[in-house]
DNA sequence: GAGTGGTCTAGACCACAAT
DNA sequence: TTGTGGTCTAGACCACTCC
């Protein structure tokens, strides 16, 4: 009988892209079954106990959730991850019972100049979309979204809803996140930032910077802008 | 032969909480190896792939480094955990390879009033811990930190030399942290704040208010207070 | 009772590091 | 060459859930 083979992936890490792949494919859902461990140990000839690590690291990383006695499932999303900077706006909204309504100031396809070639890491001259969005939180202007996305990670960009859907709702389901940078500042507006956000430019905002990653590329370039004197960041961990 | 116990701790278990008893308690320090995986496999009288177990995990958790043909050794500290809000502004600013000082305003025992009880979970009249500090980056102000501390959970908070360990070292040392609340906010400052900040108050700082819990309780409650235009928060996960 | 996950064994072969 | 970690097997017993 043949043990591992050499130099290759493990059998343990085929078995969690596959079922990654699977889940993110849709064909289990979330609170879906997956298969036995003794099922895949079959479906992969290998034993029960590569399968077991396999299915083990998956719920450690909450992508699955496993019952004793009952079987194993596909965890409920949670996307926040710890952090702030990952909430939908839309969704911190409604989760404080109030409305949520955006404002679409900008949407159109732009060449990548020196800048935005060297923060995305692509070619000057590759394609982007710029989007500008307000959010209203009860009729009232809450942040100012502008955000700068690669097109060759989210082709159909431009023919979103984005009065149903925030930008930042598609780029999770159209990019699996792979990782954040952030940072968050104190600034005072420009006269257009400061219009959209029904406030003075000489009141101070505060300021959300974003990159997020997928696919080990930069996948969108965000500034949230936010009225200080009406807006805090909070989390726990 | 035996099989595992039933109703007990998983032998997996034992030996990871072995393992960081003997890190805390200094029996290995970071960079020292630990003992193999068959030196712990004959010591404990387990097979080696239960010490794998234990020993793989507690890679994941970032607690050991293992190198493989080489040993397992105890991985350097990481306090920042993902986030902003644990950090040491001294390391902080070391690591951008300025100088630290700081100042000592205030530090004092205190009685707990109605609202501190409350924000504490304590009864009104129990003792806390009141200290102002002032941190300098290249004799620059960059932070006011206004912290108030439990004094059951750091009883020796008074005798603290703070111009040389910052309370956030100290209370990371004296109380293990069990989690974090903090926020995040755009404000104007007070009068006080201002002039320690050497800054007018007209001028907008960012302020981060943290909460910290060990043993159950609430820890500290410290409110940090940064010029607006001269700091931000960075992170990435 | 049948099926599921939770844990453990006593080996094995391999890749890599130190010597 | 020796010792380390990395992975895998083909079983096993147990606790639990569901029918």
């Amino acid at each position: 009988m043949t043990i591992s083979s050499p130099t290759a992936t493990p059998v343990f890490q085929t078995i969690k892209d596959y079922l990654l792949r699977e889940i993110h494919a849709g064909t289990w859902k979330e609170g879906d079954a997956i298969p036995s461990e003794i099922a895949l140990a079959e479906q992969f000839k290998v034993s029960r106990m590569t399968v077991n690590r396999a299915v083990r690291e998956l719920t450690t990383e909450q992508i699955l959730t496993r019952i004793q006695g009952s079987g194993t499932y596909v965890a409920q999303q949670k996307y926040q991850a710890t952090l702030v900077a990952i909430k939908s706006i839309a969704d911190e909204i409604r989760s404080r019972g109030h409305a949520h309504r955006s404002e679409l100031h900008a949407l159109l396809e732009v060449a990548a100049n020196e800048v935005m070639a060297q923060d995305f890491q692509v070619q000057i001259g590759d394609r982007l979309f710029h989007s500008v969005i307000v959010h209203f939180e009860n009729e009232i202007a809450i942040q100012v979204e502008d955000r700068w996305v690669n097109a060759k990670l989210a082709s159909d960009y431009l023919s979103q809803d984005f009065s149903n859907i925030t930008p930042n709702e598609y780029l999770m389901a159209a990019a699996p996140l792979q990782g954040v940078d952030y940072s968050i500042e104190a600034v005072m507006p420009p006269k257009s930032i400061a219009d959209m956000l029904h406030i003075s430019s000489k009141e101070t905002c505060l300021v959300l910077h974003r990159k997020t990653r997928s696919h080990n590329q930069v996948a969108s370039i965000a500034t949230m802008w936010h009225p200080g004197h009406r807006y805090q960041f909070t989390g726990s961990f």
